[in-house]
DNA sequence: GCCGTTTTCGGCCCGACTGTTTTCAGTCG
């Protein structure tokens, strides 16, 4: 069982405990045991058969004799009680804007509801009015939330709201002529899925903000409008909120809607410790109200350094912070070059020159061209002949163009047996190989990784690309164990990469943090197919943010000398 | 159900908003 998996089970014991009506603290625990499993970075199996469940925050003896239950059989006779008690539709009203554990239960046994069709029905038909606590209003909104579920789309990837985001806040900022406005909330925190754009404006007159929002040539429909909070839909079919405040309390709010959840409640438990409270508009003690402007102010307050907000999950960044251990994150600005690029010699639309000036352009030093190899199958991919070729096309560019040196590598095939597509006399012509899977995803996790493994016990092979094979959203990660993949890593020296495309971000933040730990070289690459998409290399920067990952860790912020003696130094055949 | 430099029992994060209420319950972030 998947680490995810195991979390989503927990959640789920926690929705039906909440709809049972049980004392709120013994769902919360459910739910930040889920939590902790999800941020993980090994497998809880491995924990598990360790005997070491109890390490994991928020697991104590009740949730360990059911942890041990689930991961011996895969069942939990609990769960299956809790079942019996709730149908699982009643759990999916709780989908349902306006929809919490309290009406889920009503609609359930006063109407017998056990989908969200089901609450259509009665609301089209008038008869959550008549229900205890609520009215004609409450049935109309329940009724608009069930249409929004219905026509929801699900979280869209950071890629696609990234832009979206950007050109919100710029338009924002010309039309009130105002510098303090920020998109927060997961997408500030680098989230490799959002869930709709969070916006933030301060400003004297905080009305007038949310008047010139709604009012935004992007905005398809208001779904509210008050003087302090908007929120549209957006022509693109996505919704965005915006908030808007007195420049007083703006590092507060930023600090608040930034999220996460997590991290904000372990920060007010510890202004509770002070004999604070904190909330959006700054902290109280007693009736003195200690503002912030500024964010960093938040942090000062509880004696911390201002913490990046891609560590604000609650996974150990407020400890790391009181202790002075915070990492100094990796920045866009430290990458010297971009490893894993293709051209129109394969499956890319630009040409190598094409390609080297734009990367010229970000202030590149360097720039490996990686097309894949011919026995992919699909992808154009080229052979000896064509790679000599290509040498040469290389050779004239890197004569015609200062400022930036271009390499020939390749992105090779790892076959199904786990041998290579190229012969090691043509790997080893080549300054740089990314090895990476794109046929056999299906297989069992032996075979796949076996089949990795083998291919980072070749000295030629300098970096893995995209190692999980997951596309967000598309297609799960393949069946490899990263931890023996991150463990050989460690002993080969293998790169492993952090591959920037939004729909890849492979590997993801846990797993990031997990190769941080055990000292593996990273790489982040974009994996860009045009020179447009070059760019995208700052969602794997802000992803390896998210785990923790420093600029020692990242092969390319080696400036290129240092990059030849690594590739020309790498550590010799594990046998 | 978890957890402990006030506690092994009694706490557990905070405030706004909404709609239904006449003092509050439920939801949300």
């Amino acid at each position: 069982m998947t680490n995810r998996e195991v979390a989503e089970l927990l959640r789920l014991i926690a929705d039906l405990l909440e709809i049972k009506g049980e004392v709120v603290y013994k769902s919360l625990a459910y739910r930040r045991a889920a939590a902790s499993v999800e941020a993980l970075p090994q497998d809880i199996s491995e924990i598990w058969q360790a005997g070491s469940l109890r390490q994991i925050p928020g697991v104590g003896a009740a949730l360990e004799k059911k942890l041990d239950e689930l991961l011996a059989t895969g069942q939990l006779g609990y769960l299956r009680e809790l079942q019996e008690q709730v149908p699982v539709g009643v759990v999916g009203l709780l989908g349902i804007p306006g929809v919490g554990p309290k009406t889920a239960r009503l609609l359930w046994e006063q109407l017998g509801a056990v989908s969200v069709d089901d609450v259509a029905r009665a609301a089209r038909e008038g008869k959550l009015r008549a229900l205890p606590g609520l009215g004609e209003r409450s049935e109309q909104a329940i009724l608009a939330g069930v249409h929004s579920v219905l026509h929801r789309s699900t979280r869209i990837s950071l890629g696609t709201a990234w832009p979206i985001a950007n050109g919100l806040v710029l338009a924002m900022r010309q039309a009130l002529n105002e510098s303090s406005v920020e998109a927060v909330g997961s997408l500030r925190r680098g989230r490799e899925t959002i869930g709709d754009i969070d916006m933030l404006v301060a400003c004297g007159n905080p009305a007038e903000a949310t008047a010139v929002f709604v009012a935004l040539s992007d905005v398809a429909q208001v779904v509210s409008h008050g003087p302090t909070r908007a929120t549209v839909m957006l022509k693109n079919g996505l919704q965005a909120d915006l908030r808007a405040l007195k420049v007083e309390h703006y590092g507060s709010a930023l600090q608040y809607f930034t999220g996460s959840k997590e991290h904000n409640v372990a920060l007010r438990k510890l202004a509770q410790q002070r004999g604070l409270s904190l909330s959006k508009y700054g902290f109280r003690e007693g009736d003195r109200d200690i503002l912030c402007p500024q964010e960093q102010d938040v942090y000062a307050v509880l004696g911390l350094p201002w913490i990046p907000p891609e560590l604000r999950e609650d996974r150990g960044e407020i400890t790391a912070a009181q202790q002075g251990l915070l990492p100094d994150l990796v920045e866009s600005s430290d990458l010297r070059g971009d490893l894993h690029v293709h051209t129109d010699w394969s499956d890319g639309v630009s040409s190598v020159q094409d390609v080297a000036l734009a990367a010229r352009q970000l202030g590149y030093e360097y720039l490996a061209i990686t097309d894949h190899s011919s026995g992919l199958g699909v992808g154009n991919g080229l052979d000896a002949e064509r790679l000599r070729m290509q040498r040469a096309e290389i050779d004239r560019i890197n004569e015609l163009l200062d400022g930036i040196t271009i390499l020939q590598g390749v992105e090779v095939e790892i076959r199904a047996d786990g041998s290579l597509d190229h012969p090691d006399e043509i790997l080893q012509q080549l300054d740089l190989v990314v090895a990476s899977l794109h046929l056999g995803m299906r297989q069992d996790t032996e075979t796949i990784t076996r089949r990795l493994l083998k291919a980072m016990e070749s000295p030629h092979v300098d970096i893995i690309g995209h190692p999980s094979g997951r596309l967000i959203g598309q297609r799960d990660a393949s069946n490899v164990d990263l931890e023996r993949v991150l463990d050989m890593a460690a002993q080969t020296g293998t790169a492993l990469e952090v591959n920037a495309s939004p729909n890849r971000l492979d590997l993801d933040d846990v797993r990031i943090r997990r190769a941080v730990e055990l000292g593996v070289q990273l790489c982040i690459n974009s994996d860009a197919h045009s020179t447009s998409m070059l760019g995208a290399i700052g969602f794997g920067v802000v992803t390896a943010r998210r785990g923790w990952a420093e600029s020692s860790s990242i092969l390319n912020t080696l400036p290129l000398h240092k990059l030849r003696e690594w590739l020309s130094g790498r550590s010799p055949l594990v046998s």
